[in-house]
DNA sequence: GTCCATCGTACATAGTGTGTC
DNA sequence: GGACACACTATGTACGATGGA
C-alpha cells in the first residue's frame, strides 16, 4: 500500500538500485533481459520517481514559476489571465514541467517570491509579464542568474530572451478603419501608467494618427477596472470637442463604458464607436458587440513557455516574435456622426 | 554566488550541520549565543532550504493539487475558475504552501493526473470540485489514501470531508420573487446533466415551485457555454406555452441569451424576465444588467483550502457548510406581461 | 585484454535520534 | 545536564570498480 521506491523494485527483481536506476531512465549498463523485468515490476508496483528526490539529485524541479502582480479585481475580471494560465499549463506539462503559481499584490512581494522560489530550488525558471517603468525584475533575474522568459515587451532585454509584440500594424488597421468611417478626432483610454504597454500604445496610436491626415488624438488614463474606464470615459466625453470614436486598452473598460454611455443617452456606434485593445467572450455577448484586436493568449504563452523550456535545457533562447493582433469587426464602429 | 546550503552556514560558523539544522527550525541542544550567530549567518548568507531536500526528508511536499477538468472553453470564459485559484493560493502561501494546477481535458487524464501526483510524491492532498454523476473520483482517492476535501458537494461524503452548499434558500427566494412579478410559468435552462449541480438545483427549483401555488416550470439542457445557452433558451421560447422568466444555470448562458434574445425583438425584462446561478462581471457590464445568485468564491476556496490543510495536517477535517448564496437584483428581473 | 552487466557507494540537502564531553 | 557532533533517514542519479565471458 505504501507507496514504492526503486530499492522496492530492485528487491523483488533481485538487483541493485543502481541497474534499476539505469533501466528506468533508459540508459545503457542494464541487459534486455533485466531491463524489461524492471519496467514489469515497476509499472506493476505502480511506480514513480519521487520528485522530491529526483530534483534534490539532478538539481532541477521540472517547474516553473509566474507571478502575477495584479490586484485581485483585474485578475478576477480580465479573462486574459485563465488563458495565459491554461496555455502555459498545456504546454509545461506536455514537456513534463509543473507551473507554480503565486499572486502577489504588491512589486516588493513579487521580489521576495522569485528570490525565495531560487533559493528554495522551487523553480527551473520563470516567466514574466507586464513589464513596467523602472521594472526591477530584469536586474534581479539577471544577479540571482534565474532563467527568465519576457512576455509581451516590445523590444530585446539585455540578457533576458523576450517573446515581443509589434502593434504597429494593428495601430495602423484601427486608424485607417476610423478615418474610413469618417472619424476625424479619436479618443484614446489608456491602461496604467505604469506599464509598458500602455506607454508603446500609446505611440503606436499616436504615430498611426499623425500619418493619417485630418485626424487628431485625445487621451485619458485609465486602470484596466470597469470604474477608471467610465470615469476616463466621461472626462473625454464632457470636453468642449470630444471624440467620436474611443480606442480601449482593454475589453473590460470598454464594455463598462459602452453600457454607461447607453445609460447616458449616448448610442454606440450611432454617436460613439468603441474598439477595445484585447478581445475575450465580454466582447462578444454585449450589445452592441464590441469592435476588438484578437490575439491568442493561449498559443502565445505556450510559445513563452517553450522558449523557457529550451533556455532552461540549454542556457540560451532567441527572441521571438508574435504574430500581430488582428481587428474584429463588429457592432460598436461606425460612420462618425454627420458622415455618408 | 552559488545557493548556500545548512552545511556552508556550518562551516562559516564552525559547528556542525546538525547544530545549524536545529537553530534554524527553533529546537533545543543550542546555546543562545550560537543559535544567534547561526541565524545570522544565515540571513547574511540569503539562505532558504532546498524545498526538494525538505520535501524528501520530511515526506512533505507542502504543495496541494487542484485538477480543472473542464473543456478549454468553459475554462476561458468562466470566471469562476479564476476566482478558485486566487482565493485558494492565498490561503495556501498564507500557510506556507503551493498549488500545483493542472487542466485535464477528459476523466481519464484527470485520474491520472492523481496517481501520478500521489505517486510522484507531488502533492500532500487535493482539492476537488464539480462532483459528477457517478464521480470515480472518490474510490480512487480512498484507494490511494489521499487526502482529499470536496468542494460545493450537497451533502457529507464516505471519507472525504466537503464543504457543501445548500441551494434551498436561494432557489425559494427566486421562485418567490419571480411569484410575486407575476410570472407562473418558469424556465430553468440547466447546465451539464452530468453535474451534480444540476441534478441538485434541479430539485431545488422543483421544490420551490411546486411549494408556490399557481407556479409552474418548465426545463431544457445547456452545457454552460454561449451557444448551449442560446439553443436551449430558444427552444423553451419556441414552444407552445413559452415561460416568462427563466433561471440559468451560469452567468454565461444567461447573457449570451439575453442578447439572442433582444436581437430577436423579446425585450428583457418586459418580456422576459432572467436571472443567473452564479455573478461575475459579466451579469454588471450587460444591459440590461443581470439578476443573478452571488456568492464569494474566492473567499469559499480559502474556506476549502483550510480545510485540506487540517486533514493533511491532523489526518481529520470536519465538514463545513458554506453561506448560502445572495440574490442580487438588477435590471433583468420586472413583471409578467399584463401583470401589475 | 576487452566488453558488458552489474554492484557498491558517494552525492544532492535537510531533519533527527543517539552518543559524547 | 547542556551543548554539541556523528551517523542515519528520506529517494534517485551517476561514477568507478568488479566479476565473468
Amino acid at each position: 500500500m505504501k507507496r514504492p521506491t526503486i530499492i522496492d523494485i530492485a528487491r523483488a527483481v533481485g538487483v541493485s538500485k543502481a541497474a534499476v536506476s539505469y533501466a528506468l531512465n533508459g540508459r545503457g549498463g542494464v541487459s534486455q533481459e533485466t531491463r524489461e523485468r524492471i519496467l514489469e515490476v515497476a509499472t506493476q508496483l505502480g511506480w514513480r520517481a519521487s520528485s522530491a528526490a529526483r530534483a534534490l539529485s539532478s538539481d532541477r524541479a521540472a517547474t516553473v514559476g509566474v507571478v502575477l502582480a495584479r490586484s485581485p479585481e483585474v485578475l478576477r475580471t480580465e479573462p486574459f489571465f485563465m488563458q495565459f494560465v491554461a496555455g502555459l499549463e498545456q504546454t509545461l506539462s506536455a514537456h513534463g514541467f509543473s507551473l507554480q503559481l503565486a499572486l502577489a499584490s504588491d512589486p516588493v512581494t513579487e521580489l521576495e517570491t522569485y528570490r525565495r522560489w531560487w533559493a528554495e530550488r522551487r523553480v527551473d525558471g520563470v516567466l514574466l509579464t507586464d513589464l513596467r517603468v523602472d521594472d526591477p525584475r530584469p536586474a534581479l533575474l539577471r544577479e540571482l542568474r534565474v532563467p527568465a522568459v519576457f512576455f509581451g515587451t516590445e523590444r530585446p532585454m539585455a540578457g533576458i530572451p523576450v517573446l515581443w509584440v509589434d502593434e504597429h500594424d494593428i495601430a495602423d488597421s484601427a486608424v485607417a478603419l476610423l478615418a474610413g468611417l469618417g472619424h476625424r478626432r479619436i479618443g484614446h483610454v489608456q491602461g496604467p501608467a505604469q506599464l509598458r504597454h500602455t506607454a508603446r500604445r500609446e505611440r503606436e496610436v499616436g504615430r498611426a494618427a499623425a500619418e493619417t491626415p485630418g485626424v487628431g488624438l485625445v487621451r485619458d488614463q485609465g486602470d484596466y477596472t470597469e470604474d477608471g474606464g467610465v470615469a476616463a470615459t466621461a472626462r473625454l466625453l464632457d470636453a468642449a470637442d470630444p471624440p467620436t470614436p474611443i480606442i480601449f486598452d482593454n475589453d473590460v473598460m470598454a464594455v463598462a463604458s459602452v453600457a454607461r454611455a447607453e445609460e447616458l443617452g449616448v448610442r454606440v456606434p450611432a454617436d460613439l464607436s468603441v474598439l477595445a485593445w484585447d478581445d475575450s467572450m465580454l466582447c462578444r455577448v454585449v450589445r452592441p458587440a464590441i469592435t476588438a484586436f484578437s490575439h491568442d493568449v493561449g498559443a502565445a504563452a505556450a510559445r513563452a513557455g517553450v522558449m523557457l523550456l529550451e533556455l532552461i535545457e540549454t542556457g540560451v533562447a532567441d527572441d521571438a516574435r508574435l504574430q500581430q493582433r488582428e481587428l474584429i469587426r463588429r457592432e460598436s464602429t461606425g460612420a462618425a456622426p454627420g458622415f455618408g
